[in-house]
DNA sequence: GTTGTACGTCGTACGGTGTACGATAGCCGT
DNA sequence: ACGGCTATCGTACACCGTACGACGTACAAC
């Protein structure tokens, strides 16, 4: 058969095709149900024609966060550091969102690839010309990266997007657990976590939770405490 | 057979059997080759017998993560707030270091145990009791823990432990970015990313990359900020 | 002592996974 | 025209999670 043209002819494939229909594959479906398989049907390719542009799972997985880091956007160079590390702070935390199955294969991902070079080396330039010295860039980057992939993290293993939701699963999270512990003998969820159930309760599903604002108040919170040791001695 | 006398005896499962076994197995062999087979195998029964205590294997990793969570050492009650949750968050960077797989599996992992409600009521109480209003509460709780699962998250995707094997990985990956990058025509790593280049050769291949220390740096920076924010208005 | 029942155990089997291997077919330099 | 090269893909294998049903045994009722 003719796979170069005729009605059913079909885009050659290519490391880069393979990659981005991984990725649209991997936001579409989830990330568990990527298979070599599902990757070549959604190409209209046979299973093993894959590994002739990409070794094995374990590096297309690599190829794809690589995708993803190429979607941050660097820090901006024309304006202060805090800002500059603000931007690229949020805009870290929007792409890991967009692609949420990216920080779960981050993890356990050793080899990075370009595109991580290129944001790592971009940040730690803003810091150093920030005025920071090494030491002090080197535990910044540690500090802020840590932050955001934490945060990152935490949120993704929530189900809900926005602040309103935020409120309903948080009330249907307790009185969930409320009924487990009625089930038994032990207490209430009130009794026994009653800080827990204070902040849930009294605070969270009263006015939701605004992830967004909450990531960038702690931000906020590092970038100052950064800056103070920055002008300390 | 008789499974309960002789020299073939055997204790009889159980969830925590289980459960206990198979943190063991994913300490000893990697959490990517916990297989209910050999999970089986450990116990010395059949794969299938394990279903009996454990409805399936997304649940038996909810176990593990809460046997990991009850780990954690509690929040002091008889100190400050601040060196409460110092040694709180030391305790937990231990622990997830102890069990690299369990970040890994806590995300994606949405049902939290009663190990998890344990610290997280703690973690809240203590800073409640310390002064904190709700909003500050949560606050604090999402930037630190955000932090610190952020840093276990780092420090996991990295093959060495103490700090000279850190000096020494630093370098042998330098040398093999530079290699790949001779081999095409492009620039070499100091002149494509000199800052990243700087930071690695010039400062954590000679002194190298101490994480525990790194960790505490960054843990005060971030305690300093919220007593400070605490103490305003 | 007998028997009915419920439960813990496990052999087998099914559908799905990543991927090794070898056959095939088109392209290009000669 | 033709021989190598490379991309494609069908088949096969080992391994995974787990549904199903057979089997042995403990225990309560009689």
């Amino acid at each position: 058969m003719d796979r170069r043209r005729g009605p059913t002819a079909r885009a050659p494939l290519s490391r880069e095709r393979v990659l981005r229909s991984a990725v649209a594959l991997a936001a579409r479906d989830g990330i568990e149900s990527l298979t070599m398989r599902k990757l070549a049907d959604e190409l209209g390719a046979g299973a093993m024609s894959l590994y002739h542009h990409v070794p094995n799972k374990e590096e297309l997985l690599d190829g794809m966060v690589d995708i993803v880091f190429g979607e941050i956007e660097l820090p901006p160079t024309d304006v202060d550091w805090k800002t500059a590390m603000r931007r690229r702070a949020i805009s870290t935390r929007e792409v890991l969102n967009r692609h949420r199955w990216a920080v779960g294969v981050m993890e356990s991902r050793a080899t990075p690839g370009p595109a991580s070079f290129r944001v790592h080396d971009a940040v730690l330039g803003c810091l150093r010309e920030g005025g920071f010295s090494i030491e002090l860039t080197i535990q910044a980057y540690s500090v802020l990266d840590a932050y955001i992939y934490g945060f990152a993290l935490q949120e993704k293993s929530v189900p809900f997007d926005d602040a309103e939701g935020g409120a309903a699963v948080a009330e249907e999270q307790a009185r969930q657990f409320a009924e487990d512990a009625a089930r038994q003998q032990s207490a209430t969820l009130a009794e026994e976590f009653p800080h827990l159930a204070e902040v849930v309760a009294g605070h969270v599903a009263k006015v939701g939770y605004d992830f967004a604002a909450a990531f960038e108040y702690g931000l906020d919170l590092i970038l100052d405490a950064l800056e103070r040791r920055r002008d300390a001695t």
